[in-house]
DNA sequence: GGTGAAATAGTTCAGAA
DNA sequence: TTCTGAACTATTTCACC
């Protein structure tokens, strides 16, 4: 995908603010707005980009970590992949190449819970073949607190959790020290 | 924070698609239009949410890479973060607790230029003080595409990046083997 | 990419709950 | 304080150039 001028003002516009009328996105490129308006449907028809609500770490107290993981082979990397597919509380997983091959972005709303996803059977390191794993809690986002949290608002009436780990039987959850998975019916948090 | 079922129900439409009519959503909580405009102007102001484009990494072809970094203390830290503040490649930098205090995302538009990043003047590694540092090339981003890179399409137009360190002089640069800042004039790169 | 008219959507504000 | 309804304004859409 390549873009010009045009296409760079329309996006660059549309970073700062996703609901840009058209009519104001013709007035920066000089277009109409239909001829804008053919420029931002290609551009969100063909994905090349999207336009989505991103939310503020600090405001809903988030807290997030980067665990990095070395598996024994692919299958185990696949096998997680499947795992955390849906798992709300996943923001992205990269596979990596070095020493580690797994890097991920998790979140939770609170310390404890974030804790839970660090050591429980319901977090990344759970997965039998992790030959090593470490877990970086974050203390500061910089540049922007904004990040596509996916799926935390959803459903939250499944009674099993997209990752199959029950909330019920783990004594975290029982003991109040985990608030539990979001897209459940056991879900204890603010979100 | 807090959002009760129906800020919940227009913070998920809106992460599926930002730019949804308040009319839309309207219908889907079962407000009016004006019901739905002041929750959507009150997530908006209180800067909870941000609507925003995203980039899809896959369709322009950028090679993202995670960098682990350790200082010496925290005026190298604060350094690197102010020096890093406007440079269009880095996408985030996580301060963090842990063997390694700094976890950042980087993304360049070919591995060259991404090879330029982890080595070079212009790199978050060049900067004094780092004691330890590892650099993960991301084969792959997993569950989404999407990414908030940050300033990659304004300006073009500046002599001296936002690092301060020009590319001009760089023999990578020089020998083709990075397109540049894409915040400079020197840029030769596709964005 | 642009036009113009029709259709949708957004805004304002007085008043109800 | 939060939402509604109706009138008004702005934006988007559609068929066609």
């Amino acid at each position: 995908m390549k873009l010009d001028e045009v296409d760079r003002k329309i996006v660059s516009q549309l970073q700062i603010d996703g609901r840009t009328t058209l009519e104001t996105l013709g007035k920066i490129t000089g277009y109409t707005n239909m001829g804008v308006r053919k420029r931002v449907n290609n551009l969100l028809e063909s994905e090349s980009i999207r336009i989505s609500a991103l939310m503020n770490l600090k405001r809903f107290n988030f807290f997030l970590a980067v665990v990095l993981i070395e598996t024994d082979g692919p299958e185990t990397l696949q096998r997680l992949l499947k795992r955390f597919e849906n798992c709300p509380r996943v923001v992205y997983i990269f596979t990596t190449i070095g020493g580690f091959n797994m890097i991920a972005l998790v979140v939770a709303e609170d310390k404890e819970t974030l804790e839970s996803i660090s050591m429980e059977k319901c977090s990344l390191r759970s997965e039998k073949g992790i030959r090593r794993s470490e877990f970086y809690p974050v203390m500061d986002v910089n540049y922007s607190p904004f990040m596509p949290i996916r799926r935390y608002l959803a459903h939250k009436d499944l009674s099993v959790p997209p990752c199959r780990v029950n909330c019920k039987p783990c004594a975290r959850y029982k003991f109040e020290r985990c608030v539990g998975c979001p897209a459940t019916k056991y879900y204890k948090g603010h979100l």
